[in-house]
DNA sequence: CTCCATAATTATCACTTGATCACTTTATAC
DNA sequence: GTATAAAGTGATCAAGTGATAATTATGGAG
């Protein structure tokens, strides 16, 4: 706040005395300007661009980054960690709160924190250029929230609380992750015009889980009944 | 057939024939080299290396497509319209067959047609280019397979047969092919063991989808009987 | 005020890329 | 055979790219 943002001189034009960061800011001020330039065109933007964003001249980013490649993974690292919130899974974990809830509420905030044109945008183009750490992301997501999800649920059925996942549990419930992750594809990236709203579509589609998950496990007890 | 592909010469070295096409057939290799290449590499593949893939010089490229750009355009469509089976529309309307069996089989057809790397990733590469191509075939689906399921799932629950679609109709039916869709994203692009087979993606999406829209028809139902 | 570590710039290289044009080779019609 | 339309090539350009090295300017410590 304050300062009006790097590129402008205060008044003049003939000096435009160079203003010094600390390596920390200016590390910091070179990614943010590289995941918006990567977001907008893609990985193939030029460092040179992001540079003009700054109002720096381009070698300066080689003074922070070894290569490209190196400034494309900070990219990675900070739009994946400063769009997770640790405190989900407690969120997520509270059996006061019925698990339709809580998983309402967690998909309103995971919406807001990652279905916007940066995110979503750097999220596929990531997994286009390697799927490495889009691997390690749905990981992320399958041990995190899915399974939770499906535990959780199954403990509110009073079932057993068994680390084992089914695969089709899983199933169904990437069913439903997918379906709203291209719902935000739909919204943000090809900038559809919305039919519904997010909070529409989050409620949607956990109707959709949650009425398929009771039925299965509701038969699968009529099952071990009989046996 | 019988005639080895393209690039290599018949058997010596020196002199390297070179080889004619017709306008037709050479601009099909090229259209297909370049979806193959940019399949892989992305929209910033180089022309150069296209034509080396067929055996040819860059600048006959040009003769063919005006510029760069043109070339991407051919391939959109090529890997759009060559992959759509304009059979479906029949088999979907066909309503001697269960509804839910004719859209299983659709799903089967449409993961066997699209649900490969090439198809996925120029999919989605294309919608992180330029959104317009994209919108266009979300609109097919839309149009084509997401309402027809709505409406002849309506007419098998002996509903009237009304062309107006609701938002929540929708709504579910989105979340359906988007989940399908992304289980295509996981296996294809992210190359992600996949732990469970597309048959079975296919018949618990459709499970879940069937499930949730037959309750939601129920309670309208009963309201329309209160009233 | 002076010093000096270092933030930032200037100049530049080697290379790739899309694109153009004049030229050569091929197949076909006569 | 020979003429000819068109398929294909070779040479080359201008622009843009990532990256490096030498140089300059800044601001805080003493």
């Amino acid at each position: 706040m304050a300062e009006a943002d790097s590129k402008s001189p205060p008044k003049g034009a003939p000096p435009t005395k160079r203003r010094r960061k600390s390596a920390e800011q200016r590390v910091h001020d070179i990614v943010e300007a590289a995941a918006d330039h990567f977001a907008e065109v893609g990985f193939g933007g030029s460092t040179r661009e992001i540079a003009k964003r700054l109002g720096v001249t381009q070698p300066l980013l080689y003074r922070y980054f070894p290569d490209k490649d190196g400034l494309i993974e900070a990219v990675y690292r900070t739009v994946y960690l400063e769009s997770w919130n640790p405190d989900w899974d407690a969120g997520l974990s509270d059996r006061s709160v019925p698990v339709r809830d809580r998983f309402e509420k967690f998909y309103h905030d995971y919406a807001k924190a990652n279905f916007n044109p940066r995110w979503l945008r750097i999220a596929y183009m990531a997994g286009l250029r390697d799927a490495e750490i889009n691997e390690w992301y749905n990981h992320l997501i399958e041990e995190l929230i899915l399974k939770k999800l499906i535990q959780e649920h199954r403990v509110e059925l009073g079932m057993e609380d068994s680390a084992f996942v089914d695969t089709k549990e899983l199933s169904f419930a990437w069913q439903l992750h997918g379906g709203l992750l291209h719902f935000g594809w739909r919204h943000h990236v090809l900038e559809l015009a919305p039919c519904e709203t997010v909070e529409d579509a989050i409620s949607n589609g956990l109707d959709m889980y949650f009425a398929l998950a009771k039925n299965v496990y509701d038969r699968a007890a009529q099952n071990s009944d009989m046996s």
